[in-house]
DNA sequence: CACCCAAATGTGAGCGTTAACATTCACCAG
DNA sequence: CTGGTGAATGTTAACGCTCACATTTGGGTG
């Protein structure tokens, strides 16, 4: 067992017992009192005090037992974080950003993985939490039942979710990345280039992501006076991807818009394999820009996410609210088209127009 | 405002204070110390109190006050896990892995992630752990310098580091997945194709994972007969995996093993484009098998880890050490060569060695 | 049938902090 | 000089739990 190697005298044999809020008291000659008082600075405290306070609490190493703290306040400086148990690229990210926000705001995370969307499992975690006192929550919920699960418990602390709901609902905060605005600079690019059937791959059915991009998509091709595409749906995987990617070759629209960048990886694969070549014969653009998408073959042209924003975000909610004010709207962080070669003027040869278009 | 939907009868427009053990007893006809027994199931208490008792806390939602509990036996049921702030795929796969190994022994999980690997940053989140009184710390270390500076904090509870470490420092637990072995599989699976010369592009120097994968190439090489292979050393990202290639493209060896599969897409883009063809002209293996690593151009060959594994040896360490026990052995994980279309072998045409070699 | 022992249960004292209230002290108005 | 006032400090009581110890209970023994 390893034993803090400690300068005190302290009685042989046993861990030093940390010391407290009297120890302070007497190395300092005040009451525990003005000790905490110190402490949570409250202001009628002699300056020369507190400095005689702050020196021996210093002196001893002192450091508040946030256990005894949280009993009598309830409170413990903490949030608690739900997310799904997952590796994928975009609940990851969004963690770790929330974690960076949240320590930024001057708050600790406690964290639980949900092995699935049950309402069980997400009261297990919430009433964690409330056991914990944290004094907020965060849920990150890729679909409708991780929000509803949530919104069934009910909970004593201001809660935001963040996720892509087409509607706020009653006592929570939202915030999400715009994805139905990525999903119109997507398309309203592809549109640009000359494109006309532009295809989507959309990600699982039950994802507000995945909804919310597809939404776009329907809409920009509607502001754009397109005829509906062709939808295809996959479940974020690369391999649903390349699935599509075999069904499209077999009657190829000018431009793929995929749900993200792994669904673009394995329609690149598809494609490539099918003798068709990207962005000449068709271009294709993907949603996330996760580390690598920039080295596709091509490089992938897609729509990027911005993690810190979104997790500050969520903080800013979280905090207001926390200062009884109620921050109403939903706020939405928008995303960023990063154009690169896997999208393409529409071709001549290719394009259902003829030859003169081009001249134009 | 949310307020619990409660049926008591309590006091006009105040949120009711949840029940403690007192109004349990008092509701099952027992001491509060038999409520505490039944909740820490101690054994001399007979089956109908303990029923009785039991029945009590169903019907008042009784929940225990985790702070108090904390504040008198300084326990509370959370480990502290502390993560570098990357969204890289490795670290965040392996919290995720160690958060889920950790509820399933009954942790719950506190999170810090690090922006940098100073002492500072690491002892300020090691003593929010000490102070919200956890009973270990999981450290998932990439580079020396954070086990290092963990190791300067002195910490009271048990410490494991996920790290590749070459040798166990003392006073810690170390285990990580077997990056040696890993590397070895796969240029064993090379040399097995016919390889010889086996170009290598590692991670980044500070990398430990990167460290002990080229330590792997070095010693199979070796084992092999073969000559040292060429080394070049990026970053871990497609970029520099893109550099690399543009480089091996002028004089090309056998086959690359890539310190991971980023940057062995970035190789393979730039291989490509120097039109040199994969698997025919050279052979590539990638490491992580990360999602999407099966449908890059040509589907890679590569290690996969077990980050669920991981994640269980991580919390078997932990629990043997909190147990009194002194698991000295570290801990290694062994990955798993997964063979796809990026590898091959020699081929005859373009080999070092003449054509007669082919008919042996 | 008194006796003892172990099992089952109860009692009281903290754990380290904050909240509420009490006290002291210096200073000034009347 | 006295009373009042407000700033600075001290005292006491929770907070909800577990621990150590005290007490009761229910059988076997001799």
């Amino acid at each position: 067992m390893r034993r803090a190697p400690n300068a005190l005298p302290a009685a042989p044999g046993r861990t030093p017992k940390p010391p407290g809020m009297y120890d302070v008291a007497r190395a300092a000659g005040v009451s525990h009192q003005t000790v905490s008082r110190v402490l949570n600075d409250h202001p009628s405290v002699r300056p020369e005090t507190r400095l005689r306070v702050q020196t021996a609490i210093e002196a001893l190493g002192y450091r508040r037992n946030t256990a005894a703290r949280a009993l009598v306040t309830r409170r413990s400086e903490t949030i608690g974080v739900v997310t799904a148990r997952s590796a994928l690229y975009g609940p990851t990210s969004v963690l770790i950003g929330v974690e960076a926000a949240a320590r930024e705001a001057g708050y600790f995370v406690s964290l639980v993985s949900l092995a699935d969307a049950s309402e069980k499992q997400m009261r297990a975690a919430l009433e964690h939490f409330l056991d914990q006192s944290v004094e907020g929550v965060v849920v990150i919920a890729p679909s409708a039942d991780v929000v509803e699960a949530a919104l069934k418990v009910d909970l004593r602390v201001p809660m935001v979710t963040i996720s892509a709901l087409a509607q706020q609902p009653a006592g929570i905060y939202v915030t999400s990345v715009d994805h139905l605005l990525g999903a119109r600079l997507a398309v309203r690019h592809l549109v640009g280039l000359g494109h006309r059937r532009i295809a989507h791959i959309a990600g699982p059915a039950d994802s507000l992501d995945s909804s919310a991009r597809t939404r776009g998509w329907r809409q920009e091709l509607d502001a754009a006076g397109l005829p509906d595409g062709r939808l295809l749906v996959g479940d974020w995987s690369a391999e649903t991807g390349y699935a599509a990617g075999l069904t499209l070759a077999r009657d190829i629209p000018d431009a793929v818009f995929a749900g993200n960048d792994e669904m673009a990886l394995g329609l690149l694969l598809a494609l490539a394999e099918s003798g068709i070549t990207v962005p000449d014969d068709v271009s294709v653009v993907g949603f996330d820009d996760i580390p690598g998408a920039a080295f596709f073959s091509p490089r992938l042209t897609t729509v990027r996410q911005d993690f810190h924003a979104l997790g500050s975000s969520c903080m800013t909610l979280l905090t207001s609210a926390l200062a009884g004010q109620n921050p109403s709207a939903q706020v939405l962080v928008p995303p960023q088209l990063i154009i690169r070669a896997s999208t393409a003027q529409r071709s001549v040869t290719t394009g259902h127009t003829v030859r003169i278009d081009a001249g134009l």
